[in-house]
DNA sequence: CAGTGGTCTAGACCACTCC
DNA sequence: GAGTGGTCTAGACCACTGG
């Protein structure tokens, strides 16, 4: 079932065989492989493949698409370098996924001074729905009449409250979404979202303040009011480059540190 | 002139002629094109080609290391991705140097909230030298009777003073350091080091912690004792993965934010 | 125009995984 | 052994830069 095969543009060459072009006028020149790499993505966010399943080959995509393996591995490269598919040699490329030991610590860099993570632990304090707020609406490209789903949530470790988080989330996505089902749900809440809604976090942004601690944070978090946090607000995306994820987190740096590599 | 010949050995294929090797016993498996890499970043790191030069062209190199010219493509593919070269289609391949925009961003995350980085300016306060403190020589990986240059400076944005810093080298690389020089400079203070000091920085790890200000780092920053601050302690390598700078600075978060993408 | 990096092909063989 | 990703070659042509 190769259904309806787009019109691939070929301005690059061909040693031999031309490859693959119903051609006519090229607006926008690109290269087989940037074409080939947005093909393949927009399986993946049909859902075509789902996460953890494994992609046709990549014989069998070259075959599909009319053009040569080095191709269509090129395409898979970058999607591999972004994170999107992972390469197992000798079994195959698969979809990449939130359930994994891997994609973890991808997104929470907050790591302790010394020794291993260890024991995270979630605490839902709260799960409502509202209208979304002027700036929330602007971050997550809605209306503000649309609604949102808010959480709170206090994230510990070996048992001492780390973490203080508020998301809010497009309502019309997080549909069935509770405080029950968060509670219940064992492993990291991407993975959630992931099997449970269809929304696959891609990649995000993050701009981080130094702040102090109010009333309710000290409370929550078992320190004074005034002690220093790191407040860390989050933008995650999906496919396509929209925003699903607005989140604001309060760390207690004590013990444990936000790491970044700079390369 | 190409010198000695190393060893190359190819456990990787050869479609009609086969590629150099004196051969011999490999008791280390690794692709062709890693071990081009290693000699490319080794011709780097010897300053062969300094920063801001061209190196020479893959169909040269290929020659060179007596390799097809796609197996010096994937290698320098590589060396590009690790920001060690630039590549600039129809010039040539350079050696990457901090005298760029593009690379001044990568060590600076601390962005204003809006608009445009600005004005920046630095006052050194301070410029002396002295033995390693204990944990100044281990993060750098040198003894504790070596003597570090230890440098303190305020970097101001539009004025406002914004991050204090304090910086840890190597005495033996930095020896004619002087805050003379620092002033005197114009430019990134890598670039200094890149060009006067022959050590170019090429990652870096960061450690980020939120904390009140204390009575020297309010002083000196203007600002209210207990004020929260962004710590930010860093340790930069050179080719090698050697350490050689240690960084802590003090960030002041009110108008700017540390940004930072998760991908 | 020549020289550079960038794309593409076709085919071969290697390394790894699983049956 | 069959199937997968990973490496390598040889050769062609394109896109871009600069003299």
């Amino acid at each position: 079932m190769s259904s309806v095969l787009p019109n691939l543009v070929n301005n690059g060459t061909s040693a031999a065989g031309g490859a693959a072009s119903v051609a006519g006028a090229s607006p926008t020149f690109s290269p087989l492989y940037q074409q080939i790499k947005v093909l393949i993505t927009q399986s993946l966010q049909s859902g075509e493949w789902k996460p953890g399943e494994m992609i046709p080959s990549e014989v069998e995509l070259a075959g599909r698409f009319k053009v040569s393996q080095g191709t269509v591995r090129k395409a898979i490269d970058e999607l591999s370098a972004e994170n999107l598919v992972v390469r197992r040699q000798g079994k195959g490329t698969f979809v990449a996924t939130h359930h994994e030991e891997r994609a973890q610590f991808r997104f929470l860099r907050l790591v302790p001074d010394e020794g291993e993570p260890h024991n995270p632990a979630n605490k839902i304090i709260e799960v409502k729905r509202l209208r979304a707020p002027a700036e929330v609406a602007r971050t997550l490209d809605i209306k503000s009449a649309d609604s949102v789903v808010f959480i709170k949530r206090v994230q510990s470790f070996d048992g001492a409250p780390t973490i203080l988080e508020e998301l809010w989330l497009p309502g019309a996505i997080f549909k069935g979404l509770t405080a029950e089902r968060l509670n219940d749900y064992k492993g990291p809440m991407y993975g959630l979202f992931e099997t449970e809604f269809g929304t696959r976090m891609i990649r995000a942004t993050e701009a981080i303040r130094a702040l102090s601690a109010d009333a309710e944070a000290a409370q929550l978090l078992g320190i004074a009011p005034g002690t220093p946090l790191l407040s860390v607000e989050r933008v995650s995306f999906t496919y396509g480059d929209k925003p699903v994820e607005l989140r604001r987190g309060l760390y207690l740096t004590a013990q444990h540190h936000y790491q970044n590599e700079l390369s």
